[in-house]
RNA sequence: GGCGCCAUAGUCUAUCGGUUAGGACGUCGCCCUUUCACGGCGAAGAGACGAGUUCGAUUCUCGUUGGCGCUACCA
């Protein structure tokens, strides 16, 4: 048997390290045992999906080295490789369930379901769909189906019984029927689902081991009983466990940064990320070298020492691999080259100048002026931050609707971060120049610099969300008033 | 709340019933050094709790506690 895995990205937002964590896990398996590795996009969310955030994803992946064999960028003998690509094949087996009575149409309305789900919240009830559409006959479903009813498609779940989950590093796992919901296979726009569309994927695509996240453990009865539906083998499942802010509630970009975008304009180099990530799963002996190749790491890779404890994102050991790769495995030359398409690419520093350009009397001025496109962590006294007239409240408030407002940005771009800050004046009713003024502070570290959103454009949305954390911590939390 | 997963130092982990519980990051100290950093040496620091099985439990079982996940026409 050949080894064949795949990580599946939903490209509805920025690329996760965690994301990246998982596709190094499962590239490192099939790698290690000769196999292959794909990369399936699951754009089946029409609202969420984005062309840009599975280009960011591809590309991040890639620039951490990872490669596969068969993808939507490389094609290969099972595509396409985007789920939206895909729909007919899925209608086709939402029909098969169908006519098996394996899955029933749905012409339950949102509002309904709500008030189910509601009054089951109320009775101590776990949630869960009541059958209701499974009670009508095919004259009752022709019927409403002919009146243009809108439905979806539920899979039919037994009530009754234990599924066992055989997870390959956690053994069996046991899970009553009972508890698991008729899920939606197919939706009203006749897009299918994660279950369905992954399960039906993963047999087409002849994955073998589906290595994913910890989330998943929950729903993989549901996709049992769809491989049994099918009549098809289910593959090996192994579920990872979730990377964890430092406070080990599951990383979010609230606590911490998650986006490989960010890492990446921090300066932190593509071979010391993966090498951080891939530590993670299998950790180092003691005596053994910890700065390793990913063709290294592939050699010693062995799933079942994988931990099932949630790591903390320990960002300071990062720091320290990174820095040993920066100092040990550049020289002076590579080092040099590394820095200049890090922070000096010739269109970066051509925009940087012209920003720069009117507001300067001495070239020297540079450093004070332009010096925060090239840092991390900003130095500034907080008191900068409560000079303005905005007091402290009102400063934590702008920063953290900002926060909000700025990651909802379709399009990261000046026009939108000039809408996002007016309307941030404008909900806490300020003058847009003294809000302005506190945002110079936090994403440029002076009041006085170079036009803001440029700044904040060059910067990218990765940087100025952790500079606006940063203030957002400076400030510290609300003050309990006496 | 229900269901599930997890549990060794601040963090990442090793240990496949018998170890002075090993390593790495971080922290602290000393050395090197015009400063700092790097580097070298060293130190402090852990089996969540309670039963059980066993000659012997970090390791196996059960319970408690805690953390996390799931509980969507999102993945």
């Amino acid at each position: 048997m050949i080894v064949r895995t795949r990580v599946a990205p939903s490209p509805t937002g920025d690329p996760h390290v965690g994301t990246a964590y998982v596709a190094l896990i499962n590239y490192l398996f099939a790698k290690k045992h000769g196999g292959k590795f794909l990369l399936r996009i699951e754009d089946t969310d029409q609202a969420r999906s984005t062309r840009e955030s599975e280009t960011a994803i591809l590309d991040s992946l890639h620039w951490l080295g990872l490669s596969w064999d068969e993808g939507p960028d490389v094609g290969g003998p099972h595509g396409p490789y985007r789920q939206s690509e895909r729909s007919a094949i899925y209608q086709e087996y939402v029909q098969k369930l169908l006519d098996a009575g394996h899955a029933f149409k749905c012409f339950c309305t949102p509002q309904r379901l709500e008030e189910m789900r509601e009054a089951q919240k109320a009775a101590k009830q776990p949630p869960h769909y009541d059958g209701l559409c499974l009670t009508y006959d095919a004259a009752e479903v022709a019927r409403r189906e002919a009146a243009g009813e809108t439905y979806v498609v539920r899979m039919n779940v037994p009530q009754e019984g234990v599924c066992v989950v055989d997870d390959t590093r956690r053994g069996p796992i046991e899970i009553e029927w009972r508890t698991v919901d008729m899920q939606i296979l197919m939706k009203s726009d006749g897009l299918p689902t994660y279950h369905l569309a992954n399960v039906v994927d993963d047999h087409l695509m002849e994955i073998t081991h589906v290595i994913r996240g910890e989330e998943w453990v929950s729903s993989a009865p549901k996709h049992i009983l769809l491989y049994r539906y099918f009549g098809w083998e289910p593959p090996a499942l192994m579920h990872v466990p979730l990377l964890r802010n430092p406070d080990k509630s599951k990383l979010s970009k609230r606590k911490n940064p998650t986006s490989i975008l960010f890492y990446k304009a921090m300066g932190y180099l593509p071979e010391a990320l993966v090498n951080f990530l891939g530590a993670l799963a299998n950790s180092t002996a003691a005596g053994e070298e910890e700065l390793m190749t990913l063709a290294h790491m592939v050699e010693r890779f062995d799933l079942m020492h994988v931990a099932l404890g949630g790591p903390v994102f320990d960002v300071a050991k990062l720091d320290w691999l990174n820095g040993r790769y920066l100092r040990e495995r550049l020289d002076a030359d590579a080092f040099e080259a590394r820095v200049a398409a890090w922070g000096f690419a010739p269109a970066r520093m051509k925009r940087i100048a012209a920003l720069a350009h009117p507001r300067i009397e001495r070239m020297s001025d540079l450093g004070n002026l332009c010096g925060f496109f090239f840092a991390g962590r900003l130095n500034y006294p907080v008191e900068l931050l409560r000079a303005g007239k905005l007091d402290d409240d009102a400063l934590r408030a702008a920063f953290a609707l900002a926060q909000a407002e700025l990651d909802l940005l379709r399009e990261y771009d000046l026009a939108g971060i000039e809408r996002v800050l007016k309307g941030v004046a404008e909900s806490l009713d300020k003058k847009f120049r003294d809000v302005v003024r506190a945002f110079y502070i936090a994403v440029t570290g002076s009041p006085t610099s170079v036009p803001l959103f440029d700044a904040m454009e060059i910067l990218g949305r990765d940087v100025v969300r952790e500079r606006l954390r940063h203030a957002l911590e400076a400030l510290g939390k609300k003050e309990k008033t006496a």
